[in-house]
RNA sequence: GGUCUGGUAGUUCAGUUGGUUAGAAUACCUGCCUGUCACGCAGGGGGUCGCGGGUUCGAGUCCCGUCCAGACCGCCA
């Protein structure tokens, strides 16, 4: 037996049991006549002493040896501390060594196994097995197995079965790159690594299975994010013999049990905004709704005076800043200089100053008088002292830049408290979406999504105003899931696979497997899916997910650790018939 | 593919206008210390200033290139 308790366990009710306890030495203080080794383990830590009058000198002069990290395991008598340390929950007894074993040596870690650890990103990365003794990494891992283990008894006790999904499947050429692998077995073909287990799930349908999900690791081969990583994991669920409502309300049903149950905050109805009134009212299809700073588009009132600027403009729209009338003109070209900033790519900035005693000050005041200011306060609702702050543009540009404004400023006013939730749904999504690049229309969800039947006569005719049976859950400015209802008979699949320019052959060659399945007595069906990694990072209050995966890729998609991606050697290259091309 | 920021001791960082032997904290090593718990005290070792080139009497510092890391844009059905 390595141990009979943990190191977070024993209490003063403890006192005078023999023990035997393993883990790592996080520290030892060395008084001269006394040592003390704090051990640890996943549980906690709890103190030794090692004591010149009480303990056997074989065993005290072996202490002086130990170094951080060594793996020890020790036997000894819980004793009552002389002064006691109210700062751990095992602070009130300590452990009178009377034998040590080291299990294994370490070498000195690179750096400290501490909470504010005096290590790098760069660095734990290498080591991230060191990394993970830490507690916010360890407690992270634990965070999210607590979610995962709610997922599953929430959806297992609505009925839904967790059923596995191939990894090696084919590629496709819509959405994102796809990961590789070659066949050995058959020469020159490729699996692919699913981006989604989106197809699977439906035929799962067709198979009756009704109510599925899965928590799912699926890989896209693009480039990389705080909050995106090539391999990641989703909470991927379909039902037959539903509509939206009811994909909704199971749904808002789960992110409510998981909010209630992990944050313990109770939230009401969640709201429904549609992706139109969500790009006008934020600009932005994954609003953040916790704070205000709603646009009000302004071209009425701003337009059809002198200044060109705006009356060239195809949208003019503002924000008040709360409290912003008291920034400095230094401070305001600060703002200016960062919308301008080529990530965000405004052109200018105007800007009006809402002072307390009812009077505007902007950057405009050439062509506006006081009271077309004041017609601007109104509309984007802004109060004496605030910031009015007003883009011009191109309607899809100048709603990005405004956004991109909108979210750092409440970033920086600290109107984005992680402890607070305020989940939407966004509706009614285009169906398709214009690409510049191909020059044609592209699924905006994806090719299975169903459009409303009300809107297909538009398909011939304007396809871009087609809304589609698809939704996104949005959670503190994240998308933190989408799905859709989906087509379930051949001929509208073989409609909207005409509509993203695919020929009937390659509908076929790709996707034959699904509109041959369609063919047998496909339920109506719809799903939904979440990213497990973000939702996971939001409700622990972060915007990074690297910390609530054990072993995550950095920027350029490599794990430093393990030093992959590599070279594979020519024997094997062979066998796969595989030529590199390199320069 | 692009924009920005950074790369100096094991680690995290400072380093002025280009100027003597590149510093601090922490970690590490040695010694001391009768209740420590961020222990304390004294001492010590530790540097290819990412790499290559250039300017200069002289480069951690300026210029060019390059590599690496991070954030973001594009991309992510």
């Amino acid at each position: 037996m390595y141990r009979s308790h943990s190191c977070g366990q024993l209490r003063a009710s403890d006192i005078n049991k023999e023990v035997t306890l393993a883990g790592w030495v996080q520290k030892t203080r060395d008084k001269g006549f006394m040592i003390w080794v704090d051990l640890r383990d996943r549980y906690g830590i709890t103190q030794l002493i090692f004591d010149e009058e009480r303990t056997p000198a074989a065993v005290v002069e072996k202490a002086k040896t130990l170094g951080r990290e060594f793996v020890i395991q020790i036997k000894g008598t819980v004793i009552e501390r002389e002064s006691k340390n109210k700062n751990i929950p095992t602070g009130a007894i300590e452990i009178l060594v009377s034998e040590l074993t080291t299990l294994n040596e370490s070498i000195i870690p690179p750096f400290t196994i501490e909470d504010e650890t005096d290590g790098g990103e760069d660095i734990r990365m290498k080591y991230r097995y060191l990394d993970i003794r830490r507690n916010p990494v360890k407690n992270s891992l634990m965070f999210r197995h607590q979610v995962a283990m709610q997922v599953r008894n929430y959806l297992s006790q609505e009925g839904f079965i967790e059923v596995e999904t191939p990894y090696l499947i084919k590629s496709t050429p819509e959405g994102a790159r796809d990961f590789v692998v070659p066949s050995r077995m058959n020469e020159g073909q490729f699996y692919a690594l699913p981006q989604s287990p989106q197809t699977f799930k439906q035929l799962l349908m067709v198979g009756g299975m009704d109510k599925y999900f899965q928590i799912v690791k699926c890989f896209r081969d693009e480039d990389l994010r705080a909050d995106r990583q090539p391999e990641f994991t989703q909470i991927d669920c379909e039902m037959a013999f539903v509509e939206q409502e009811d994909i909704l309300a199971i749904f808002e049903g789960l992110t409510r049990h998981l909010i209630k149950d992990i944050k313990g905050v109770e939230l009401s109805d969640f709201p429904r905004m549609t992706y139109d009134e969500a790009m006008r009212t934020y600009g932005n299809d994954k609003p953040d709704i916790r704070f205000g700073m709603k646009f009000g588009e302004l071209n009425k009132v701003a337009q059809h005076k002198e200044f060109k600027v705006f009356n060239d403009a195809e949208l003019v729209v503002g924000i008040a800043v709360p409290g912003g009338a008291s920034y400095t003109r230094k401070e305001i070209d600060k703002l200016v200089d960062w919308v301008k900033r080529p990530q965000v790519g405004a052109l200018g900035m105007v800007y009006v100053k809402c002072n307390e005693d009812g009077t505007y000050k902007s950057s405009v005041d050439k062509f506006y008088d006081q009271e077309d200011l004041a017609t601007w306060a109104s509309t984007t609702d802004a109060k004496p002292g605030d910031l009015i702050c007003v883009l011009s543009g191109k309607t899809h540009k100048v709603r990005a830049q405004l956004s991109a404004l909108r979210m750092e400023l409440a970033e920086r006013l600290g109107l984005r408290n992680p402890e607070e939730f305020a989940p939407l749904w966004v509706v009614d999504f285009p169906l398709l979406e214009w690409d510049e690049d191909t020059a044609r229309y592209h699924a905006m969800h994806h090719p299975f999504t169903s459009p409303k039947p009300e809107d297909i006569p538009l398909l011939d005719t304007k396809p871009g105003d087609v809304r589609a049976n698809a939704y996104d859950l949005v959670l503190n400015g994240n998308e933190i899931g989408g799905g859709s209802i989906r087509i379930h008979d051949k001929e509208t699949q073989a409609l909207m696979f005409d509509h993203l320019g695919f020929t009937p052959e390659e509908a076929k060659a790709q996707f034959g497997f699904l509109m041959d399945a369609f063919q047998y007595g496909a339920p109506p069906h719809g799903g939904i899916a979440f990213g497990f990694d973000r939702l996971v990072a939001i409700l622990g209050g972060q915007e990074t997910i690297r910390d609530f995966i054990a072993f995550p890729k950095n920027n350029s998609g490599r794990d430093v650790m393990i030093d992959a991606p590599a070279h594979i050697d020519q024997q094997q290259l062979k066998e796969l018939n595989i030529k590199l091309n390199l320069q």
